[in-house]
DNA sequence: CCACGTTCGACAACCACGTTTACTATCTGG
DNA sequence: CCAGATAGTAAACGTGGTTGTCGAACGTGG
């Protein structure tokens, strides 16, 4: 590990966090290239994820997701084009348009979920189901104490 | 939390570690603002961590961060920029050009430091010290048994 | 001692993802 | 019925990444 500083044990916990992310990430990706679904990139399981069974539209979208709403919908227009996603007119509002998962879309949102399990399971053949759990609990006490908002997605950089 | 899946376990330990990474970094941003370091960037710590005190050269920091040569020469065109950095010849090799911190690179990464440590305690207040411990270890073990490998920065995209 | 292969840095073209500003089309309430 | 709010799009730009190419400088073998 060569940029983490040992001297300053507070530069760990950034560290470690995003390591353990990154793993699950990685870990997730690079099954789902196996299960058929190479082009899915970090970012758009959140965007599926945001999507939702239902559909949503360009701007909620962008508001789940804590971008503009330009952001979400150039983002909506790659998954349009990998076949993830379509959009269709909505009759109620023609300003509108709805933004759907296909059924590839939904394909890979249900493989994402049943990695994801798989791969805290593996977490917790490691360290012990309650220390997993512990970990979460704790995770959620911080973000309760207002140390953190769980909504989340949004960064990713600027 | 108007993204995660309730229904699905997996989803949540994902999320948790990245909204902690995040709220560390955007407690450390905001500080680093407020101490007149405002143009540094999430990304910019690590690279300061990685240029270390000794300095070092492009492709060599590069190689650190896992990303390409270029990558990083461009980031640290921007920290000269910045003020952050600075680039001189090396003597023995006339092919490299050394980068090293300013003194402003220095006391960047001195508070970043700091205040790293400040926000490890706020978590030690909320959770008690040894929960935060608890986290670390854990984590560290995961990293340990090769569910994944710690020397992390590199991805942030692509 | 010199030619050849390797390495370093720079440059250009490109992509993903985000921003702000600006514009059009449509809906809605007084 | 029109003023104002809202949905989507477009353009310009910033940041962080990628490949590919290239010239200059290094080091080594013949």
């Amino acid at each position: 590990m060569a940029t983490a500083d040992p001297g300053r044990p507070g530069f760990a916990l950034p560290l470690l966090l995003l390591a353990g992310f990154r793993t699950l990430i990685d870990g997730l990706h690079a099954e789902l290239a196996a299960q058929g679904h190479p082009e899915l990139r970090p970012l758009h399981g959140f965007v599926l994820q945001a999507v939702g069974v239902e559909g949503t539209t360009a701007t909620e979208l962008g508001q789940r997701l804590g971008v503009s709403k330009q952001a979400a919908g150039k983002t909506v227009d790659r998954l349009v084009a990998l076949g993830y996603l379509e959009r269709a007119d909505d009759p109620r509002d023609a300003r509108r348009r709805l933004v759907r998962m296909t059924a590839r879309g939904r394909d890979g949102l249900t493989r994402s979920a049943v990695v994801f399990d798989t791969l805290r399971d593996r977490w917790a053949t490691t360290l012990g189901p309650e220390r997993v759990a512990a970990i979460e609990d704790d995770l959620r006490t911080v973000a309760a104490a207002d140390l953190f908002r769980l909504d989340v997605p949004g960064w990713f950089g600027t």
